[in-house]
DNA sequence: TGAAGATTATTAAATAATTCACAAATACGG
DNA sequence: CCGTATTTGTGAATTATTTAATAATCTTCA
């Protein structure tokens, strides 16, 4: 499955979103052109993507919803069930432990790490087991691959040692700049750059 | 400046923000070369995508680290001093609020709106007025054009309402799916999706 | 001050992604 | 159970983006 574009990639998460929301309306079965209008997303593209991963589509008919979607999930890793850590549990990355909408996500966030391990443990909202930053190496769960990184600063060091301990993929909510070590891959969810974006949009587009 | 593609206007605050840690380093003057092994993308991407904005390299000792600063800082919005509103001042929200580097960013978060405006202007945390969701049409300010959307449910309205107060941009943070109204711009920062198209390409690549 | 070396800017080529256009397959009404 | 109306799946065409190649320009040091 290594030869699905990377554009097509970053669709599929929308439209297993889209269907979810479909199913649990009771909508069973979706023609390429409505969800078009529903995702923003050309009916013709989104064909494509689906093609690219089977023939489940039935011409004169569509696509039936909760098909699409246990196939989108299996693709996507739900069947993975990644086990996630997450580095530094201050406000944001509370935020994201206390998450209500997890469900069917590829995995869970098993444990987290902190420099004030004591201080998190107690607050009421924090639902995992949080170890001290310098104990990654023995807390961290067996065959982890993905890392959600929350803290303010240090990063660099943090994702050296995840390389080592076998991490594959960041998620990167730190605004430092790091280098990445060869092989990892990281996805960077950055609030103030998505706003810079939106704002020069917005700009050159109605000015 | 509407002529500028799309991949290069996502690239413009990576850019920003790697010639501002270097600034911040002493840095005066940079190669696009360096640049590239900075943010990974290749030195030829990036002088095309600066050449798009005017010549201010030097041929044979490359950029001006401050002066492009000041190129991009203006290009991506740091004249445009946006009153930003936002909406749901829950966990994330409240995060987003008291995020500490919004140093540099195209505006500033004006005020917010939540359906318990009392209970939020009573946290410590929260350093802009809370309105109550009903009073959107009478406290948003003058020329406001950006939201950040928090909430949990509900966004269809107040996405068409924000439409009618003249919002062209939408920062969004729901997970629930709603119509764009014609016009209006959307970001989605996704925590979910993220970790899923990572754990899928983690996935495709190693196995 | 001039020549060598370095680096950008830009034209052209290659690659990637989207969209068109239509054949093939299916549904469905009569 | 046939014929028509739909709708998918996909080759071909188009458009967008990246990369390579190189011409133009600047720095720097003797």
């Amino acid at each position: 499955m290594g030869n699905i574009s990377k554009a097509t990639l970053q669709r599929y998460p929308i439209y297993l979103k889209a269907l979810r929301k479909l199913s649990k309306e009771g909508v069973k079965r979706v023609l390429s052109s409505e969800l078009s209008e529903y995702v923003n997303i050309k009916s013709t593209t989104i064909r494509r993507d689906f093609s690219l991963m089977g023939q489940f589509g039935k011409q004169g008919y569509g696509y039936d919803v909760d098909e699409l979607i246990s196939i989108f999930a299996k693709e996507l890793g739900e069947d993975y069930d990644e086990k996630m850590i997450l580095i530094g549990v201050g406000r944001l990355g509370t935020a994201i432990l206390n998450y209500n909408n997890w469900d069917y996500v590829a995995g869970e966030i098993v444990c987290a790490f902190d420099i004030q391990p004591d201080k998190r443990n107690k607050e009421p909202k924090v639902n995992v087991p949080v170890y001290h930053i310098d104990q990654l190496k023995e807390k961290i769960p067996q065959g982890c691959e993905i890392a959600i990184l929350c803290i303010p600063s240090g990063a660099q060091e943090i994702v050296n040692q995840l390389h080592e301990l076998g991490v594959k993929g960041i998620v990167n909510f730190t605004r430092e700049h790091f280098i990445l070590p060869e092989g990892m891959i990281k996805k960077d969810v950055d609030v103030v750059s998505t706003i810079q974006e939106l704002v020069f949009e917005v700009n050159s587009i109605h000015k």
